[in-house]
DNA sequence: TTGCACTACCACTTTTGTGGGGTTTTAAGT
DNA sequence: ACTTAAAACCCCACAAAAGTGGTAGTGCAA
């Protein structure tokens, strides 16, 4: 059974979604997400997915922030984007970053079934306007052949802890004010902030702020 | 039984949203569209809904478009628009050619089925924000008879240095290394930074950072 | 001519950020 | 049962910023 989570700020349209897995054999989806902040917290909580269905055009908060976080965090989980268009910039990016799939909200029920499935079994998968663009740019490519090898860190997931702590820095708390609140020792409270902000890999408050709301990890 | 019809060009919507009303006893999905040109070919055949739940994003044809010709030619029906966003001129629009209700994409399936309800009923239905701009548009029209633009007095208005050297402090720069990149005084730069936070009534670079994001001040 | 954006300065305190060093507890795996 | 890994906890000292609370000249626009 293909353990699927989505996440999509459209209730109506995740509610749906389920609805038509809700017999499905091969797939069920485990949890459904309208904020990436809800995301982060449950795979916090260590169940994790075998797939995330992630819209990319969510408000503020970009679908695709959330998947470059979810490959730094969790690179076990398939992550396919599901959107409205594309763009040649938005997927290069997005293929370096390591999504499984792409799809466009052309696709039927049928195809988004199969390709779960095949993004689930370690295959790559996307809506074939999706795969002209690709070659084509891999085309252009093959002149040079500069193999680039980098590989996403996995920095490990936030623990419950850290995006409490987290909160609170963006609550305007200094570290003094947040030991008193938690009961913890100031020395704790920034040993946690300086963890955060290398599994988030920012260099101050102020990049760590913009990220985790950019990840929804705050409100 | 209220008669319903979907038109969205997203097909795992429609389809979401077609098996969510299954097994509902008082709306039944008759049909789903793709395309406004099913629709209207549908249409044509005499069978008409009570309601039609249309989509305003889709890409070709504007949905703004599908609803006049919806009212024009069968004034009957009642339609909803759905919508992932909303602007006061595309609302006066809508409301002018006699929409029965306009719902954001953040509603849950529970509201969407009473809204269907209640428009099924001849009433008006729409989400609270939506009836917020309406009423703000109302009563400016009331109140305000000469036509001066306000400025956004949420938090005083930044000028265009301060919202240049906000995205360089979200950037994670230091104040040296902003004014050496924006050729200024560190002090200069300090001067600035201490005005955004009195503006933007803040304490910290933490609380700076996330107002500046939830007023899209930054990116 | 009043206000404000923009610039610049300074002294001082507080906080952040760096770069280490630890212990204890807890959950997972062989 | 034993090992291991990771969370959560604690400590320190120093450097580097941030943040506070002032003052103050310029130039432009309402």
């Amino acid at each position: 059974m293909i353990k699927l989570i989505l996440l999509d700020d459209h209730p109506v349209f995740v509610q749906g979604v389920k609805a038509l897995f809700s017999r499905d054999e091969e797939i069920s989806v485990e949890e459904t997400f309208t904020s990436g902040i809800d995301l982060f917290k449950h795979l916090a909580k260590g169940d994790l997915p075998d797939v995330i269905l992630l819209d990319i055009d969510m408000g503020k908060v970009s679908g695709v922030e959330v998947a470059k976080n979810v490959f730094q965090l969790y690179s076990s989980i398939k992550v396919i984007m599901f959107s409205t268009y594309f763009s040649n910039e938005l997927i290069s990016e997005l293929l370096e970053t390591g999504i499984s799939g792409y799809l466009l909200k052309s696709t039927g029920f049928g195809e988004l079934k199969s390709s779960i499935k095949k993004v689930a079994d370690g295959k790559f998968c996307c809506s074939g306007e999706i795969m002209e663009v690709i070659l084509e740019g891999y085309k252009n490519q093959v002149t040079n052949l500069d193999a680039h090898e980098e590989e996403t860190k996995d920095s490990g997931p936030l623990s419950e802890r850290e995006v409490e702590l987290l909160q609170l820095i963006a609550d305007e708390l200094t570290m003094k004010e947040i030991a008193e609140k938690v009961f913890l020792s100031e020395h704790t409270v920034k040993t946690h902030r300086k963890n955060l902000m290398a599994k988030l890999d920012v260099k101050n408050t102020a990049g760590l702020i913009k990220k985790a709301f950019i990840l929804g990890l705050i409100e």
